[in-house]
DNA sequence: GGGATGGTTCGATTAGCGTCGAACCATGAA
DNA sequence: TTCATGGTTCGACGCTAATCGAACCATCCC
């Protein structure tokens, strides 16, 4: 047995190419079961079962049964926070790549492990700040509270957990913050339950409606 | 050639225990030799060669040559924020592990890439945006230029360079935000200057001495 | 019960990579 | 010039880990 730094352990988890394909799958964080995320990784379902067995033990996943069906999700927002920071080190090598459309919808709002990410989320993040809605701990403020109300969002509505409520999280795409954390979630099933945006099927973009984008910076007023 | 996602190379360069150690130990911002750098990593010259190599070529360390020495430094900040990023999840595992004092001088300050990071970190980093120093997009308010002015920084001192002045760096140890960037390394190098803390030699604690953090604590006022 | 599907375990193969010894090049000092 | 030191290149060795075929277990449906 090699003795180490704890992060090579962690960092070599990611390092297969199977295994981050698998990863970056569940980056909008749906679970899937082994068999989708076999096929995500190009591989069959014997080493993709012997994969997803060391990114649990790893605790870089959890897994739930259900029936027949194994549900593996990432194991939290860190997670998620870890893989961008690799995106921001990917794309940077070479800066203008490729921006196909595919590309742009992504910079502009995508899901990020459960809340909103590109443009959009860090304009949310911003605006929260720059309005004070939230304070210096990042705690939401009354008058953010009184916004959040505007949006259906009351505060005894959000589950309580020993998650943060709100955390800022590195965006891949603007090199800037966005929010995370239960209220980051929150934000974004309004904005999805209010029909201003949808979720593209098999993909983390995040298509605003021409009224709901309206509605959405009007409420940042 | 097995093609993947690109964090997978990255990973991969983070993986090796040897690599992992060589990175970590190079989390003050220092340049390192070679040779020193095979020392932290338990192997010989030949072999850290070869590593570095990988890793100048991945673009995550940057090298000088200075006479017959080579001098070794992370690629930049976003290379540290990726180290931190790892260790948030190993210490996650196991929380309350081991807290020597070492450790406990690490989460009270130390040097994160070339900034200040832990608990002074983190609060200077809140009060910064607490007081209205910092503004919404992490740039510097006239009030903010004011107090700075009182350490002795001056707008025109800190260098021009295309990385960002101000940059949020999360904590491995608070789980918060630390202020990193230009200024983050510019006021850590002032409160070196002035004598308020000084670095233990082969480590990255900082220490306050007992006046010097009363001194901090007064400007944070 | 019988068949189909999801998932795991085992074993064998293979490929990649970390490792070091040895030789070699470059720089600086005596 | 000669020697010492920092660093790299080359080649060979050995280990680890990814992969898949085949067999096996569990669950659901008919």
């Amino acid at each position: 047995m090699k003795e180490g730094p704890e992060i090579a352990r962690i960092a070599a988890l990611v390092a297969d190419p199977a295994r981050s394909a698998m990863l970056l799958a569940l980056m909008d964080g749906r679970a899937l079961t082994a068999t989708e995320l076999a096929g995500v990784g190009g591989i069959t379902r014997q080493t993709a079962s012997s994969h997803l067995a060391k990114l649990v033990e790893g605790e870089v996943l959890v897994v739930e049964a259900q029936g027949r069906h194994r549900y593996f999700r990432l194991a939290g927002s860190h997670v998620g926070a870890l893989l961008e920071a690799l995106m921001v080190f990917s794309s940077d090598a070479v800066p203008p790549l490729r921006t196909g459309p595919r590309d742009l919808s992504l910079r502009k709002a995508r899901i990020c492990y459960d809340h909103l990410a590109g443009e959009m989320g860090v304009m949310l993040y911003d605006r929260m700040l720059e309005e004070g809605w939230l304070g210096r701990d990042l705690d939401v403020t009354d008058k953010g509270w009184t916004k959040l109300a505007d949006l259906g969002l009351q505060q005894g509505d959000l589950p309580a957990s020993n998650r943060p409520l709100c955390r800022a999280c590195l965006d891949w795409s603007q090199r800037r913050h966005h929010l995370a954390g239960r209220l980051g979630k929150a934000v974004l099933d309004r904005v999805l339950a209010l029909s201003w945006a949808r979720r593209l099927p098999a993909s983390r973009v995040i298509v605003f409606h021409p009224e709901g984008e309206r509605r959405f910076g009007e409420w940042l007023r």
